[in-house]
DNA sequence: AGCCTCTTTATTTTT
DNA sequence: TAAAGAGGCT
């Protein structure tokens, strides 16, 4: 045996090993939380490497996020000298490397970028200037969204959006950015896609070239990612997939957990391997999660265990306001488990308490997430400044700099640059062209900035692009711009910059190094978390623990409308309850040994203190596995009591079929108002109708049936402010 | 170009 | 409540 392939499988049990060598393709690994995934790949690769003799530099395998790329990367170089040849990257990432390879094939410029959603707004409002952003954003957004089902404007878009407009919005976004030669990030998965379909010959290139293909997180595959997976798959290709299908929370941008259930269908012949040992959580912990994501309807199914003892049970606790919890979790950190203990919570926004409470009680603590280093303003002008340089046709990196620093070109210099842009798509002749109809400073200042850009940049090639960087962007004096700046509103802008170009130093003054360093930005930008090093409590969101493990987690605001999360006053659809018990699933095996879940009466929203019950997932963990404080008294009794739940009563009402908007008969007894059958018009759902009421816990509570196919509990007295009753026979 | 005020709107997040 | 966007005014 391969002296790579016995090392790994050292490290693991026997089943495991077992499944792994003896797994056939397509392979199919369902992974439990906590059940080791990466070190599972990694030793797939050995096995591939060593007892199937596949070549390095044959395999790859493919992430969702550059942290994950990162770290299997370090396990798998850790392996021996060869397999650093492996080709691991995120999906992106790998979409990027192919339309390299093949621009101009796909339309794009060699040396093409990379858009963000932003840019795409601003790529849509030089279309349609007069339209406000907000609008232009909801356009963007369903753009990117068509793109992640792999869908082209002559596409049915239907599925995304019945906005008739948005064809057109889309179709204008496509051919504007093909004519700037950029990609945006959808564009990096489904080019690739249509390259493959459509040029048998790259197709059977890159089949050729990669004879094992390796996909971690599959259950987060969106639809053009598996589209992408089915055209670099052949029949003499090895694919293995590693997922969880409880663990799949990231639907709302797009993820399928679909593509992993119908896996099996799609890929004939595969293999399923089940792992089910969790090596992270003690008993009681992992039997609460498990009981809980049981309650799932779409899943495949695994039964966790652990070798490890039952452990402490995780314990609920009930308080009537958040100064009553942040009071809790911080008496219990009075121990100073600061670096074992997580705070999580569903919305960013619940931090806040938190981060009040710890620093006047001098607890350290590190607050994960939020904030991108390249959301800063003035990082996205320097690569602005850079993209312009590239590809003079980039009008959004000229909007974004052309006054700025200001230098006198304002709304009315720029309206004189515009018709121009209509005879040349190269934005720097355009200004020429302006010049003569220009005067004063805007004048100046446009000649200025066309000559700057007409100087070359690199001489004799000798120093290093962080050089170049600096003298380029000097011909504009940025720096002494945000020096002044930082002077005047005590930002680190400049210092943000030098990092930026710093970063640059290990590249070469070249054109095509500039390319691979603008892509290496666009892609992976260095993470600029300010409180990644620094020791403390961590407070962080649910979806943002994934893959990370505490010794102590305490999960908070379990509360209806919270988490799962409603929209404020009315409950979702079944399957957006599952997404967030997953949510649940995934928060709760986080925890290695103790478990704290906290619940509020009260809790401010949107400037009101509002009053919520408990999370109707705390009533699914098995009480044998929990142990509980007494819930608010209002309540009545213990919450585990099924009579008291305040949800037991609505969830025995027989829904409608959905898409069929039945309309019940009238009658039936009448409650504050409201009877089967009363027509309603809610702001945010349109036209519906109300097919249960029932009064629970001093709440009225009603089902409403939505023309749009939709299902809500609404509790009125809660959300009269969009809810309106509507006369028998007036429909909006 | 920048300041001021009025209005709107409230998840989760990667690339 | 509060933060961001839009639009008007100087």
């Amino acid at each position: 045996m391969h002296p790579l392939l016995s090392k790994q499988l050292d490290l693991l049990n026997e089943p495991q090993k077992e499944s792994v060598l003896h797994g056939k393709d397509p392979l199919l690994i369902l992974a439990g939380a906590g059940s080791g995934k990466t070190r599972v790949i990694t030793t797939r690769i050995a096995y591939l490497i060593g007892a199937e003799q596949i070549h390095p530099a044959s395999i790859l395998a493919v992430t969702f996020t550059n942290k994950a790329a990162a770290e299997m990367k370090e396990r798998v170089e850790k392996m021996a000298p060869g397999s650093s040849r492996v080709m691991i990257k995120t999906f992106h990432s790998f979409g990027a490397w192919l339309l390299r390879l093949n621009a101009e094939l796909m339309g794009l410029k060699p040396s093409f970028v990379i858009y963000d959603d932003k840019d795409a707004v601003e790529l849509l409002r030089t279309i349609y200037p007069d339209q406000p952003r907000n609008e232009l954003k909801v356009y963007a957004s369903l753009i990117s969204k068509a793109k992640d089902e792999c869908l082209s404007p002559s596409d049915n878009l239907k599925e995304v959006s019945n906005d008739p407009r948005f064809p057109e919005y889309y179709a204008k976004y496509e051919e504007k950015l093909r004519r700037v030669g950029n990609a945006d990030f959808g564009d990096l998965i489904s080019l690739p896609v249509r390259l493959l379909k459509e040029h048998d010959e790259v197709r059977k290139r890159i089949r050729q070239r990669f004879r094992a293909i390796l996909v971690d997180e599959y259950q987060d595959t969106n639809r053009a990612q598996d589209m992408l997976l089915e055209q670099l798959v052949g029949p003499e290709n090895r694919l293995c997939v590693v997922g969880d299908d409880d663990q799949s929370i990231y639907r709302f941008r797009g993820a399928r957990v679909e593509n992993i259930l119908s896996f099996e269908k799609r890929f004939p012949d595969t293999k399923v391997i089940r792992l089910e040992e969790n090596y992270r959580s003690t008993g009681h912990i992992l039997a609460a999660a498990s009981a809980v994501v049981n309650n799932n309807q779409g899943r495949l199914g695994k039964t966790l265990w652990t070798q490890k003892g039952d452990g402490e049970k995780p314990r609920v606790l009930y308080f009537s306001d958040q100064r009553e919890e942040t009071a809790y979790v911080t008496d219990l950190l009075k121990d100073k488990r600061y670096e074992e203990t997580a705070i999580l919570y569903r919305t960013n926004a619940q931090s806040k308490s938190f981060e009040d409470c710890f620093r006047k009680n001098n607890i350290p603590y590190r607050l994960v997430g939020n904030l991108s280093f390249y959301e800063r303003e003035e990082v996205k002008d320097c690569l602005a400044y850079l993209s312009l340089l590239l590809n003079n046709a980039d009008e959004v990196a000229m909007r974004r700099i052309i006054n700025k620093p200001t230098r006198g070109v304002g709304a009315g210099a720029i309206s004189k640059i515009d018709p121009f842009l209509d005879d040349t798509d190269d934005v720097l002749e355009a200004i020429k062209l302006s010049l003569p109809h220009q005067r004063g400073k805007a004048k100046k200042s446009l000649e200025e900035f066309t000559a700057a850009y007409a100087r070359p940049l690199w001489d004799d090639e000798k120093d290093s692009l962080a050089y170049y960087i600096r003298q380029f962007l000097d011909r504009f004096s940025l720096m002494e711009h945000y020096r002044g700046r930082d002077r005047a509103e005590g930002t680190t802008r400049e210092d943000n910059i030098h990092e930026l170009i710093n970063s640059a130093s290990e590249y070469r003054g070249t054109t095509e190094e500039l390319v691979r360093f603008m892509e290496e930005q666009g892609l992976n930008p260095p993470s600029h978390d300010e409180t990644e090093h620094v020791q403390g409590v961590t407070l962080i969101t649910m979806h943002n623990t994934k893959g990370l493990e505490f010794e102590r987690v305490i999960i908070t605001g379990m509360e209806e409308g919270l988490f799962p999360r409603g929209g404020g006053d009315i409950y979702e659809n079944e399957e957006d309850t599952e997404e967030e018990r997953r949510l649940f699933y995934v928060a709760v095996t986080r925890a290695m040994k103790e478990l704290y879940m906290t619940s509020c009466r009260f809790r401010p929203r949107y400037g009101r203190l509002e009053e919520s019950w408990p999370s109707r997932f705390l009533n699914e963990l098995p009480a044998e596995h929990i142990s509980e404080s007494a819930p608010y008294d209002d309540f009545g009794g213990s919450s585990s009591s099924k009579e008291q739940d305040p949800w037991n009563e609505s969830q025995d009402v027989s829904y409608p079929e959905a898409g069929k908007l039945d309309i019940p008969q009238g009658g039936g007894k009448v409650l504050g108002g409201y009877s089967v059958g009363t027509r309603v018009y809610h702001d945010d759902y349109g036209n519906g109708v109300v097919f249960n009421v029932i009064q629970n816990g001093g709440h009225l509570v009603i089902n409403v049936q939505f023309e749009s196919g939709k299902t809500a509990v609404l509790m009125p007295e809660f959300c009269s402010h969009k809810l309106e009753k509507l006369a028998h026979d007036e429909w909006q």
